[in-house]
Order: C-alpha cells, then sequence, then structure tokens
RNA sequence: CCGGAUGUGGUGAAAUUGGUAGACACGUCAGACUUAGGAUCUGAUGCCGUAAGGUAUGGGGGUUCGAGUCCCUCCAUCCGGACCA
C-alpha cells in the first residue's frame, strides 16, 4: 500500500471534524494550557506560506502538550475591523461587512486543509455585534474610571467625585496639566456647573477625549494614518496633508507607564522586545529647573580663562546686565536629566511654539524670530526629521542660572520639541552632540566643565568626568553631583525632580466607518455614557463610506445616528485585539465580556507566537487593557502573556528573467538606426546576463548569441559600441520555475499570453533565472500559496517542511524545492509500515492491510536505543521550540531504523506518537492501523492517537559504555580512540602515547602535558 | 544618527555547558534498478592538494591546552525608532 496522503489527510480531517476532536472544555481536572496566535486580519490576498509559520509551531506545541496530559486551549478567530474593508468598500461600493466575511471564509479553508487543532465552537470575529458589545463595555470601563496614583491603580469615576466633593482635587493631581485649572477646593468643585465638572472628570478618565492633532488631507477630505503619509503628501494621489486639530479619544496609557516597565520583569518576552517595549515607554529622570528671564539687550564682555584646551573656541562670557533689562514675571522652565552640568549651560533654547516665545522676543529680535517661526511652520514633520539643518535664533532674552546668576541667551529652534519635557532645554554644548553642533554654528561661547574629557571638537556625554568651571561642583564626580544639585534646586525651590515618557496618550478614535462605534452621545458638549443594556450600539448601514465633513467620520451623515447625538468616530483597529484572548475563553458568553471563573481557570496565555511588527502596538495596548480589567476586579492577573515568541518571517525568493531591449535612454539618436525584424522578445538566460552585466561578455558575442536563435534578428548599421542594446530584468512568477531553471511553456502563457513569442537563449538547454531575496509579496511574484503545496505533497509534509526551514524566530527566505527531502521522509516513514507493491486503497475500518510488513517481535537493545534517544531528542526540542531540529530527529530516526529494518510495533507506536504534533495525519492512520489489525495482534481500541500517552525517556536503553574519544595534537583533531568511559586519566594517557599517530607527531620526544575531559576529548600538548 | 538582530559549504541550516565544525536536508556528481524517470535505492560531496597534509565559521586582534561559542575592534546585511534634552 503506497502513501497517499489525500486520502488520508481528507479522512482524518472530517473524522475529527465529525468527533469534536478538538473541542476543549472550561470545565477540566487536568492542569490547563493555552496557546495563542496573533490575532489575524483577514485580508483578502490569503495566506501564503509565511503566515502559517507560526500557526503551524503553536499547534504543533499545543498538541504536544495535549499529548503530556494538559488540558489546552487553542483558539483561533478574526481582527475583522480594519482600513482595508473599508478601502475596498469605497472602491467598489461592497459592504465591508460582506467582503470580510468572503475573505473569512477564504481563510478558513486554507486554515482548514494545513490540519490545524482549533476548537472552532471559540472563533471570535470582532466586528460582530455579540464581540464588539464587549469592546464598547469594555470602554465604558476605561470611561468609568481614573488611574489612582495613590492607590497605584485604576478606580471608578465616583471614588475621584467623592473625593472633590469632600475636598477638591488635593490629593487627586491632574493628569493633564495643560487643562487650565489645575487645582480646586471642595467648595469650588460644588460651584462648577455640570460642563465644567465634567470636563474635569474627563482630564482624569482612562478613556478619555482630547483635542489633537490628525493628518488631513483636504483632497481625499479624509484623515490619514501616519504611515498613509509619505513626505508631507497623501501615499494614494500625492495630495498636501497638514496637520489638523479635531476632537479625539484617548487612552491614558501613560499613567500605565511605570507598571509596564515593571511587568515586563516578569514575563518572558525576549531581551529585544523588551527593549524595545522600554525605549518606546522612554522613561527618564531629571529635574524641572526654573530659570528667571531678563527682557533685553544686555553688555557682554567676552573673558579668556585659563583653560585646559588649547582650541580657542572655547570661550568663557561673561555679561552683565543693563539697568534697563525687565524682568519677566514667569520663569523659563527646562527639563533636564543633568542637573550636574548646570554650570556649562551656555544658552537656552525653547520650542518655535512655546508659549513665552512673544513675551520675551525683544523689539529687535522680533523680526527674526516671526520670520523663523513662519520657516518652521512652512516645513512638515517629514522635511525636519530628513533634512536636519542647523537653524535657530536669538530671542534678544537672557535667563539666569540660579546659582550664579550668569546671564545665559534664550534661543529658539526647532530641534526643541514643544511636546516632550517642558519644550525647552538648558544647552550644555560640551557634553550633547546637537547643542555642541548648535553652539558650533552660532558662534556660541562653550564653557568646558569636564576638562580633558572635552577635546573642543567633540561633545563628550560622560557622567565620569570630574566637574571644573562648576562653582561649589567642582571636583566632584558629575554622576553624585546630579543628586547633589537636586537637593540643592529643591531645597531653594527653584525646581524638583521630574521624571518624564516618550511614551504619548494612545489615539483612541478613527474617523471611519469600519469600526466599533463609541458607545457615547454628546449633549451640550458634555459625553454621556449609554447604559450597559444598551449595548451592543450597532453599526448602522450607510449609503456611502466616504467621510463627513471636516475630517468628520462616515457616520456624520447618518441623520439617523447624529440625530440621536451619537459620536461619529469609530474605534481603532487594536479596540478588539487588545482583549480577544480573554474572549476566547468564553465565547458565548452574554451576561459578561469572560465569566470571572473561567478566566480565573485559564489565567494568562501560556505561550503567544506572532511577529515582531506588533511589539510596541498591540503588545502595549492590550496589556494595559489587562491591566485596567485586573485593577477593576474583573480578571485575576495583571499581564495577559506569560511566554512570547517571535516568529520570524518568510522572505521571498524572487525569480528573474533577462530581456533583451533596444531602449537604451542614452542612445536615443540611434534608435532609428536599429530595425527589429521580427517581433519577439528574446530572453537570456542569466549566466550570459550576468556576464553581459559585469562586461565579461561584448556587444558581439551578445549579438552573435542573438543570432543563435533567430538570425537576422535585427539590423543595426553604426558602430556596435554605440549599439542601444541593454538587459531588463524582470520579476517572474516563481510557480513556473523549477528551482532555477524556468519552464518555458509556462511562461509563454503566463500572463495572458504577454510572452507568447519570446525566444531565449539557453544555457545548457536551460533558461536559468536569476535569483534575490526579498519580501514576499504578489508584486514580486513571489508569493507561494500553501494550498498548492498541501495539493502536491500533503498537509503533514507541508507542515513539517515549514519547521525544517529554519529556527521559528528566525528570517529565512522561502526554497520550495527543499520540500521533496520532507515528503521523501514521510514515504520512507511509510515504508517502515508497508510494502509499496499492493492496493493503494484506504478503507476506513482499517480492514485492508495489504502489504504489512510490522511484527510484534521483541525488540533489540539498539532498536530500543534509537527509539528513546529520539523520545529525549524530540522531547526537548519541542519544549525549547527548536522544530527544525526536531524534524532532523525523526529523519535520524527513521533512517536508522530504516538501516535496521525494524518493523516492530514496540518501537513504531512510541513513534508514532513522538510524530503526532508535527504530522498528525500520516501519525493517526498508521496509528489506527496498528492498533486494528487483528492478524497483526492488533485490536487494541479505537482511542485517537491525540490523546494518547506520550512516550517516557530511559536512560537505561541508551548507556553507553565506551566512546570514540577524538585525539587532538596541540587542539588539532589528529585521530580518534575508542576508550572505555570509566578509563581515568593515568589509562588514558598510556593509551593515547602508544597510538602510531600520536607517536608520529611526537617524535619520540616526550609531550608537555596530556589534558584529558571524561567523556569529551584528549588533548596531547607538545 | 540611535537601538536591536544576524553573518558558518553552491543553498536552508546543525553544533543545548569553551571540547571531533558542517548533523539533517536541498542541489550537484557517479552508480544500481527500470520501457521510461522529475520514482526508488547506493555512494561521494567545505575549499586547495594525486597524496601526506594544509586551510576554513564576515575581517583583524586577544584570552585558553583547546574558540563558531568568551573579550576587544572593525566591516556588511536586515529590521525597528527617529531630533526625547
Amino acid at each position: 500500500m503506497e502513501y497517499s496522503f489525500r486520502d488520508i489527510e481528507k479522512k482524518w480531517q472530517e473524522r475529527w471534524k465529525a468527533s469534536n476532536a478538538y473541542k476543549v472544555e472550561n470545565n477540566c481536572s487536568k492542569p490547563k494550557y493555552y496557546v495563542l496566535d496573533m490575532f489575524p486580519y483577514p485580508s483578502g490576498a490569503g495566506l501564503h506560506v509565511g503566515h502559517p509559520l507560526g500557526y503551524i509551531a503553536s499547534d504543533i506545541y499545543s498538541r504536544y502538550k495535549r499529548l503530556k496530559g494538559f488540558n489546552v486551549l487553542h483558539p483561533m478567530g478574526y481582527d475583522a475591523f480594519g482600513l482595508p474593508a473599508e478601502q475596498y468598500a469605497i472602491d467598489h461600493g461592497i459592504h465591508p461587512a460582506v467582503s470580510t466575511a468572503t475573505n473569512i471564509s477564504n481563510f478558513r479553508s486554507q486554515l482548514d486543509k494545513i490540519g490545524f487543532s482549533y476548537d472552532w465552537d471559540r472563533e471570535v470575529n470582532t466586528s460582530k455585534p455579540g464581540y464588539y458589545k464587549w469592546t464598547q463595555w469594555i470602554f465604558l470601563q476605561l470611561f468609568n474610571s481614573f488611574y489612582s496614583r495613590k492607590a497605584g491603580k485604576a478606580e471608578r469615576i465616583q471614588v475621584l467625585i467623592n473625593a472633590f466633593e469632600k475636598e477638591g482635587n488635593a490629593e487627586y493631581a491632574m493628569p493633564n496639566t495643560q487643562y487650565y485649572i489645575q487645582q480646586f477646593n471642595a467648595k469650588q468643585w460644588k460651584g462648577f456647573d455640570e460642563k465644567r465638572q465634567q470636563d474635569i472628570l474627563m482630564q482624569y478618565r482612562l478613556a478619555y477625549c482630547g483635542i489633537g492633532e490628525v493628518n488631513w488631507c483636504e483632497a481625499l477630505g479624509t484623515v490619514l494614518a501616519n504611515d498613509e503619509v509619505v513626505n508631507g503628501v497623501s501615499e494614494r494621489g500625492g495630495y498636501p496633508v497638514v496637520k489638523k486639530k479635531l476632537r479625539q479619544w484617548y487612552l491614558r496609557i501613560t499613567e500605565y507607564a511605570d507598571r509596564l516597565l515593571e511587568g515586563l520583569e516578569r514575563i518572558e518576552f525576549s531581551e529585544a522586545m523588551k527593549e524595545m517595549q522600554t525605549n518606546w515607554i522612554g522613561k527618564s529622570s531629571g529635574a524641572e529647573i526654573d530659570y528667571s528671564i531678563r527682557i533685553g539687550e544686555l553688555e557682554t564682555t567676552e573673558i579668556r580663562r585659563d583653560i585646559k584646551s588649547d582650541d580657542p573656541s572655547i570661550k568663557i562670557v561673561e555679561v552683565a546686565i543693563s539697568e534697563t533689562v525687565a524682568e519677566n514675571d514667569e520663569p523659563l522652565r527646562v527639563y533636564t536629566t543633568r542637573p550636574d552640568t548646570i554650570f556649562g549651560v551656555d544658552f537656552m533654547v525653547i520650542a518655535p511654539e512655546h508659549e513665552l516665545v512673544e513675551e520675551i522676543t525683544t523689539e529687535k529680535q522680533k523680526q527674526a524670530v516671526d520670520e523663523y517661526i513662519a520657516y518652521v511652520k512652512s516645513r512638515s514633520e517629514r522635511e525636519r526629521m530628513a533634512e536636519k539643518k542647523i537653524s535657530g535664533v536669538f530671542t534678544g532674552s537672557y535667563a539666569l542660572n540660579p546659582f550664579n546668576g550668569k546671564a545665559i541667551p534664550i534661543w529658539i529652534s526647532e530641534y526643541v520639541l514643544a511636546g516632550y519635557g517642558t519644550g525647552a532645554i538648558m544647552a550644555v554644548p560640551c557634553g550633547d552632540e546637537r547643542d555642541h553642533k548648535f553652539a558650533q554654528h552660532f558662534n556660541i561661547p562653550i564653557t568646558n566643565i569636564i576638562g580633558k574629557y572635552y577635546d573642543g571638537n567633540e561633545a563628550n556625554p560622560t557622567k565620569d568626568a570630574i566637574l571644573e568651571n562648576s562653582d561649589f561642583l567642582n571636583g566632584m564626580v558629575m554622576r553624585d553631583a546630579i543628586e547633589v544639585v537636586n537637593k540643592k534646586i529643591e531645597e531653594l525651590g527653584i525646581g524638583i525632580r521630574k521624571i518624564n515618557y516618550k511614551m504619548r496618550d494612545a489615539a483612541f478614535s478613527r474617523q471611519r466607518y469600519w469600526g466599533e462605534p463609541f458607545p457615547i452621545k454628546w449633549i451640550n458638549g458634555i459625553a454621556y455614557p449609554l447604559d450597559e443594556s444598551e449595548l451592543p450600539l450597532e453599526l448602522p448601514e450607510v449609503d456611502s463610506y466616504k467621510p463627513g465633513l471636516e475630517g468628520e467620520g462616515p457616520l456624520a451623515n447618518i441623520k439617523t445616528w447624529t440625530s440621536q447625538n451619537l459620536e461619529t468616530n469609530t474605534m481603532p483597529g487594536y479596540a478588539g485585539s487588545s482583549w480577544y484572548f480573554l474572549r476566547y475563553m468564553d465565547p458565548h458568553n452574554d451576561k459578561a465580556f469572560c465569566d470571572r471563573k473561567v478566566s480565573d481557570y485559564w489565567g494568562q496565555v501560556d505561550l503567544y507566537i506572532g511577529g515582531t511588527e506588533h511589539a510596541v502596538g498591540h503588545l502595549l495596548y492590550s496589556r494595559m487593557w489587562t491591566k485596567a480589567l485586573y485593577d477593576l476586579g474583573y480578571i485575576g492577573h495583571d499581564e495577559p502573556y506569560k511566554k512570547l515568541v517571535n516568529q520570524g518571517m518568510i522572505q521571498g525568493s524572487s525569480r528573474f528573467v533577462y530581456r533583451i531591449s533596444f531602449m537604451d535612454f542614452p542612445h536615443l539618436g540611434v534608435m532609428e538606426k536599429v530595425i527589429v525584424n521580427e517581433d519577439a522578445e528574446i530572453f537570456i538566460s542569466s549566466g550570459y546576463a550576468e556576464k553581459y552585466l559585469n562586461n565579461e561578455l561584448t556587444k558581439q558575442e551578445l549579438i552573435d548569441l542573438l543570432n543563435t536563435v533567430s538570425a537576422n534578428y535585427f539590423n543595426y548599421s553604426g558602430e556596435i559600441d554605440n549599439l542601444p542594446i541593454s538587459l531588463i530584468k524582470l520579476h517572474v512568477d516563481v510557480n513556473i520555475v523549477d528551482g532555477v531553471e524556468l519552464n518555458v511553456q509556462e511562461f509563454r502563457k503566463w500572463r495572458n499570453g504577454e510572452y507568447v513569442n519570446a525566444k531565449f537563449i539557453l544555457e545548457d538547454g536551460k533558461y536559468i533565472c536569476g535569483v534575490e531575496i526579498e519580501k514576499m509579496s504578489k508584486s514580486k511574484f513571489n508569493t507561494v500559496n500553501p494550498d498548492d503545496l498541501v495539493a502536491r505533497y500533503g498537509a503533514d509534509t507541508f507542515r513539517m517542511y515549514e519547521m525544517f526551514l529554519g529556527p521559528v524566530e528566525m528570517s529565512k527566505p522561502w526554497d520550495t524545492k527543499g520540500i521533496e527531502g520532507v515528503h521523501r521522509f514521510l514515504k520512507k516513514l511509510w515504508r517502515l509500515f508497508y510494502k509499496e507493491s499492493g492496493s493503494s486503497q484506504v478503507s476506513p475500518g482499517g480492514g485492508d492491510l495489504e502489504g504489512a510488513v510490522w511484527t510484534e517481535e521483541k525488540a533489540t537493545d539498539v532498536e530500543l536505543k534509537v527509539l528513546h534517544n529520539t523520545i529525549k531528542k524530540i522531547e526537548s526540542d519541542t519544549e525549547r521550540f527548536s522544530f527544525n531540529t526536531g524534524v532532523s530527529g525523526f529523519m535520524i530516526a527513521v533512517n536508522e531504523l530504516s538501516d535496521l529494518k525494524c518493523h516492530k510495533r514496540e518501537i513504531l507506536e512510541p513513534l508514532l506518537i513522538l510524530l503526532a504534533p508535527y504530522a498528525p495525519h500520516i501519525a493517526e492512520e498508521l496509528y489506527a492501523q496498528l492498533r486494528q489489525a487483528p492478524s497483526f495482534g492488533g485490536g487494541l481500541g479505537e482511542a485517537s492517537i491525540l490523546d494518547a500517552t506520550y512516550p517516557t525517556f530511559e536512560a537505561k536503553y541508551v548507556a553507553e559504555s565506551s566512546k570514540e574519544y577524538p585525539i587532538s595534537i596541540n587542539g588539532k583533531l589528529r585521530t580518534t580512540m575508542d576508550i572505555s568511559l570509566d578509563a581515568a586519566q593515568p589509562d588514558v594517557e598510556k593509551m593515547v602515547l602508544e597510538n602510531d599517530i600520536v607517536k608520529k607527531w611526537l617524535e619520540g620526544k616526550p609531550p608537555k602535558k596530556i589534558i584529558f575531559v571524561k567523556g569529551k576529548m584528549v588533548n596531547v600538548v607538545i
């Protein structure tokens, strides 16, 4: 009987479905294990071979854990809201729900062919009202709570209201420091009208509404995401994009910054991933320092001091303030992480948008400042980042160093960002690269406070230097001086310690249709949440998916919607995916997003597999939601994912053909002299193409080659060197290329016969394609569809080959050619059970065992050794997600058992159980045959291999008494010797010195030393 | 610029703790069987060399009896972040 994978896989997929083999119960006495794949967006393009990589890895691990006696939750569903469906709707007028459903059904059928062990009863879809009801519900919880810094967790907004009524907000500092009321007492609070009270509460809510900037594209009439804006214009169409202030919803994730950092220490993410999240959060500690300001012109004198550097550009300026100068009421507040450098401050820089700019600009500098601000406004963010021009202008005013009164000029420059810190910095050129460049550019004298650490040419951001020119800090190490200055500024009341974060609150609204509606009504400018009983607030039908006026979403066009005063924004893509791992646990619950008892049973996701692209988006948001739900008492754990494994990308291996072209632009003038006599395009094989491109093939030789396929293909009357001939490199569909050899028949049919008349210049009778590794994408014709491979080799082969390619975490190129090796392995495995000849019929009952060769004979020591080595290898490889070496472990086992002609059930049955997670169909089929064949002593019952017991490794079967030791001379391997494992050093030395090869190298001299590492090696030093 | 990752045969890769570099495959070559082979099986295969041997894990240096693995330094490729004071 042959290995007939098509019948076997179809049969078992149907049977597993019929028997609910993958159904998972929430009530189970077994220990739980939760394996999760990152939520896919069901795109219209379908799956290519890169997508299922992580799914296969997680499926293997899930099946393995099940065999190990765990109750394994391994669900799948769809993150179904999102822009592509909406864009498709705009372009084709098809409702996103319709196109999404089509995509999902394609996606599902592709997944089904690969034989995953998902419990499809638990499938979720974020765009279904039954799901987004709970997304809206969680949003309401976030809306109705705030982050209590006192308690270090989220609490109900009512707690805050009670406090305000009793004592104002003295105990609860306002998180939004920009709001115009910062402090109030109980009496004031009670005096506020409802609008103002609600405005104030909005400054505290975890989900809140504020004013934010969006990318507004007038021409397209829509708001664009950051990645849809390229170089200041829209990606589609290239229309100008401006920043526009719009009402936006936000999540106050910044309040969780510290806990998000702290949580990283308790979860198993890769160091790289933790690093990325840490950088994104961007915590820095420093101080805010107030400088009083003097507006007006000063008399300055430059004094050379005794500075160690010889560089004349290092100057110390002393500034005398004239009597006529006015003091500004408001001080200049700067944020610095290096208060120790306060005596090295040579100038201040404030952001062009800084509120003090107007007040402190002097008459004399006004024109320059205005011009500069106009210039900055004209530049897009992209321009600012792309061309880093040093630019800035002096305001005319000075800040005074609070310790010694030194006057420091205040500049404005775009290199200081309004949004970070206080939007103002104290510039220390000797210690900061950008400050240094700025000082050099504008010829601002530089004070050296770090002596020899500063060479006059480049800033040195060290913390180890000993301070000089620094008043009371002189002689101190910078690292220690930080604390000294911090203390001092607090004593003097001129500043405070301050912790800053790069992370901003997360924008949580989109001006789009295809997303969750906000359960919010706006009445008289106040946001009122809907009652829970009104959920889900369902998306209305629309006639057009075009946006509303002034950057509002499509919902703004719907009378029935706006007449109810409902919010017209919708939630962003990450809303539904921030909590989906909880819904899988209890997907049909209509009383709660997830029953507390159920979430307590399943707890954290034990293993999460997905790509790095979600490092700072989804992974941070879902961590925050989990923490909020935990704080509010809805779940019992505050980190969603215990362990994260990042899968690498599968790259495409593109193939190219080289077309002869007479369209060489610099030679257009001579084109008339070329007459092409034939309506055919000539393609030349890559070997010749490479040579020609590397100038190893002359034009004449190329022409000779052309003439071999088509005599008088063209006439040319001019100089051969001027012949405008070149090669055009074209992507060709990898599916019509076998390895690197182009299937020329298929090529002629490709693209509706575009190349039907193509002629080829071959090498050894073959057309060889060029190869390049690129991202897998349709436009590069390098995508490979898993369906085709499953049809040709079967799901088991496909699964194992995806794993065999290399480590899951690593990116690697796809090469279809290698799949043969894995397929051969499965066929070889099959031959341990069946002779090739005979019927190829599969009979469901297992009655047809024609050609079966397995026996009930007792296994030999050698066979048991192979088995137990394999058990050990597969178990440990699977545990550490080293699936590629696991597959090779199976190959080694089957190779060895084939060599031993071992057909014994005692060996083969455990082997099948080991294999079942990797290749479930063939394992189940052979297992069923093996156990049910009466004539072979079977009849062991119909139990599925899915719930078999994982074999146990026993060391006694693999014990060795001797080892082939490598014998090195001076560290270089010269020979090997079989030596007993209990041999001691003296015996070994004796044996080794008697060895002929060792003798030869010793040349009669005694060795200096012999190193013997028991069980490892021997090294003779001469 | 900054941060992260990765560099090993013609290709994908292995080497888990510093101890026989290249397991397992693909490809290639030779052979067997066959009407046939894009089936199957056997053997060879890092490079130079007939061989002995030499040489080899991106380059250079170091530690060690011994380095793909540890340290220093430089280079290349890929992926993120972009002026964060």
